[in-house]
DNA sequence: GTACGGCGTGAAGAACGCGTCAAGATCACC
DNA sequence: GGTGATCTTGACGCGTTCTTCACGCCGTAC
């Protein structure tokens, strides 16, 4: 799991910290001086940093400007100051947030969780639709096979692929898909539906007469159910 | 520079920020309910999105999902609540920052600029792209043939051509490739596009009546595929 | 049984977008 | 002030895509 280095000098805070996030099977580092903490995060760089702005012998706002000189680790900063100007200068200096104390342990947890989720997001796959038989790469803009090739789709097509594929499971009515695609001028010609969708079908389903994938709600709309 | 979308239903508010915004320099794009705000959003992708909780017809939180379903863009939430629940709910629901009104502009503008900063450092993506034919080096601002030749590109050229390479594999609209390098006076004028795509094909397609990396989506935009 | 509405198909012409070419217009540089 | 490169603009042919209509099917209502 994700290792935390926790900076601060109140130790009564310090522990409360260190159990909450233990207990949350996050790997726990603590200094109690700005001194130590840079020392530490340099020999063994934790994931995420929590420090609090009132150290014993450098400012908060030093210490965030020492790490970040050569890392991009994620910053939560902790204060009791609520002025602005504390918060403003301490962002500039590279910090991710601002936590006034007194903080909720919770919402603590969940900008922590937030800070992480970011960092990590890097490495985690593109915003897809995947089906056993085909994958619809939001990001990209792609349809591909379960094989890899490519599936060629025209604008209007894609247009209502993506917006199924934006709601997966949803039912999606004949007025919101005309009104998206062709606009409010257009909300009676469900022929247009029926043409671009069986030709959809064509493109995606393995047996387009026994729809798998996009299915008709009739008198409705229509539903991309994902497996 | 960056491209802000603003939801909120507050007039008042929406004002006062549009005005703080753009005297930084940020492109401001504003919404008044959640769903206007998720067209939108998928039209012209912003490069950060604050957004108030209280929508007339969405919940804020379920804007966020819908966001976050296909995009990584960052994502602050505005709130009067002050509850703990609702910031925990709307930071696992994706959003990056949580502020709680009433909130200085400063504050704000500092956190905006976190948001963004993570955002473009992470985005910076690859110094260079190379296929089996050519590579560009986005550092160095050249492009070169497999056998080390260099390749002369004019400057629309290569501003077209390094758009692309910054979002390799992926699709990119005509309007955002307009907008980027004519301004968005030219958002109509599909043909430039045309002739310096032709011209850039020329120049690395090996054959350019049959194009391999600079693929062409009818309708939507371009593509550059590495291999 | 029959009429009806909703749906899926197929096929036609119209409309659109694309690539291409070539001729000015503009700009940078000497 | 001239020259070459680059960008803009318009026109053309071509292939694709959209629209539109007609037809057959299947449920449900009567």
């Amino acid at each position: 799991m994700s290792r935390i280095l926790l900076v601060d000098d109140d130790t009564q805070l310090l522990r409360a910290l260190r159990i909450n996030l233990s207990a949350r099977g996050y790997d726990v580092l603590t200094a109690a001086d700005g001194g130590t903490a840079l020392t530490l995060a340099a020999r063994t760089p934790p994931d995420l940093v929590i420090i609090d702005l009132g150290l014993p012998d450098l400012d908060g706002v030093t210490v965030v400007e020492g790490l970040r000189g050569w890392t991009r680790t994620p910053i939560i900063v902790l204060s009791a100051r609520e002025a602005e100007a504390a918060k403003v200068a301490a962002l500039d200096a590279g910090a991710d947030d601002y936590v006034t104390k007194p903080f909720g342990m919770d919402e603590l947890l969940a900008r922590v969780r937030a800070a992480l989720r970011r960092a990590t997001a890097h490495d985690a796959g593109p915003a897809a639709l995947t089906t056993r038989d085909f994958t619809v790469d939001l990001a990209a803009r792609r349809v591909t096979t379960a094989a890899g090739a490519e599936i060629r789709l025209t604008p209007t097509e894609w247009h209502l692929l993506e917006i199924l594929a934006r709601h997966p499971g949803k039912l999606v009515g004949h007025r919101h898909l005309l009104h998206e695609v062709w606009g409010p001028a257009y909300d009676t010609e469900t022929n247009y539906l029926r043409v671009h969708f069986a030709n959809l079908r064509r493109k995606l389903e393995p047996d387009s007469a026994a729809p798998r994938y996009i299915r008709t709600e009739p008198g409705l709309g229509y539903r991309l159910t994902p497996d």
